[in-house]
DNA sequence: ACTCATAAAGATGTATACAACTTATGAAAC
DNA sequence: GTTTCATAAGTTGTATACATCTTTATGAGT
């Protein structure tokens, strides 16, 4: 019952009965409505709320919520956090990279036509210029610097799911990091690409971005045989730290 | 108290914890635990359940699932269904064009070590050869088409998102599809694309399908603006006063 | 007529009792 | 010893009563 309740509420308002902000029907009108207490009701309520269809205000009332890309963002939290396997780990490198190379094309073409939207990337780039002695924090700002490009393309959908690849990546990239010495490398792909982007060059930033993800990725993939195994479902903590970075920072 | 419990039994399965197929804690379990009744924590255990992370048997126990990209699916979906704006259409028709000209590069390649592998691919190619005649048929294989595309390049993560991009286009795709007389153009590039995926020519097939998708969606956002207020959303008009109170229900 | 406090009504949150289903147990029949 | 079936224990599903909060209505006081 608790099933056939939700799976109804659900199709009526992803139909678009409901505008965002609505009251959504009373816990007893929909007791009336299919002939059951409260309890399923109820129990059918939490499960769209879990989908953020909805949300319950104590003593006020049930309200319908604006549909955003959060969801989706958490969707793939979730799936990352959870399939450590060395293949789903190349399915969310890939995915990477597929989703920056695409980005850095809408992402030239807005930093050209609106410079002060690249003011991010610029933060960035400078933060990562002068990280090159710290290692962790180098990886910080690497990250940072790469989400900012995908940022840049103004595309929420892309840049939230981008985003929800960190938490699945970090500790993969906390272990393959390469050396101090070969920072400086990476650094100089770094600041072709942010040239690139901010000169209009977007097929040099492109190349160069492929280039640069797809080594770091063979690296990545080189070591994963002998990485994922040690990580089997043993670590409490490591789930704790990704939660507080599961919120979304999409843009907006 | 529902969030509460909700978060940290999230938590604690993300963490690893448990695994697939295995028992959860009961009810009266997790009740003695929080110190609370049935009533709330089954209510979390149907959030938990609305994300894919356990599933109940009346009588039997609850159990925790195996996490898929089903429910990073389901999320796309939903965004997807609801999203009915001219700015989300053209950030869903962007990642569709950005996830099949990154997808393709693996789908080239597997496609040439394996070649049995693109029988699939081969299979809808020849379909829509077939259904040039019927528009509406040959809408339903271009789709197939490209996403058996997108499923040769054998990421189930990129492939998962791409086949939910299918739902939020459909309709538009239905109401912007070029004439008749279009369709052997289309179908020209079709068979460009796919000649090239085959013959392992990734960079004719990438750069036709740039611009075979490019086109398509030039043309659909010229009509975006004429479209999108058509769709029909039933207005239960409540005043939509309380929009604020409707936050993202992420857990935190 | 207006303001503010107070109560009443209605909404969601929680506790408890019971119903229905599944599985394990054990005794009886073979 | 094996099988079979009934019973009991344990689990999830549902109904009801109550608690708590929010909003609205009411009415006295100004």
């Amino acid at each position: 019952m608790i099933d056939k309740i939700a799976v109804i509420l659900e199709r009526e308002i992803l139909a678009g009965e409901y505008q965002a902000g609505d009251l959504f029907s009373t816990e007893n009108t929909l007791c009336a409505r299919f002939g059951v207490s409260r309890t399923p009701v109820r129990e059918a309520l939490r499960r769209l709320q879990a989908g953020g269809l909805i949300k319950s205000s104590h003593g006020s009332g049930t309200y319908v919520c604006d549909r955003d890309v959060s969801q989706v963002a958490a969707a793939v939290n979730r799936f990352g956090l959870t399939a450590q396997t060395a293949a789903a780990a190349k399915e969310m490198m890939e995915a990477r990279l597929i989703l920056e190379t695409g980005a850095i094309w809408a992402a030239t073409a807005r930093a050209l036509s609106q410079p002060s939207l690249s003011a991010e990337l610029t933060r960035c780039f400078e933060l990562l210029e002068r990280s090159q002695a710290d290692i962790q924090a180098f990886g910080q700002a690497d990250w940072a610097f790469h989400h900012a490009l995908v940022a840049l393309s103004d595309n929420t959908f892309i840049s939230a799911i981008h985003a929800s690849l960190l938490p699945s990546m970090s500790d993969y990239m906390a272990r393959t990091y390469f050396e101090v010495a070969q920072l400086p490398i990476a650094q100089a792909e770094h600041r072709a690409i942010y040239q690139g982007v901010t000169s209009g060059d977007a097929v040099r930033a492109a190349t160069v971005l492929t280039a640069h993800l797809r080594r770091s990725m063979e690296e990545a993939m080189a070591l994963a045989d002998q990485l994922w195994p040690e990580i089997p479902r043993a670590n409490k903590g490591r789930a704790a730290l990704h939660a507080s970075q599961c919120t979304s920072p999409t843009p907006e």
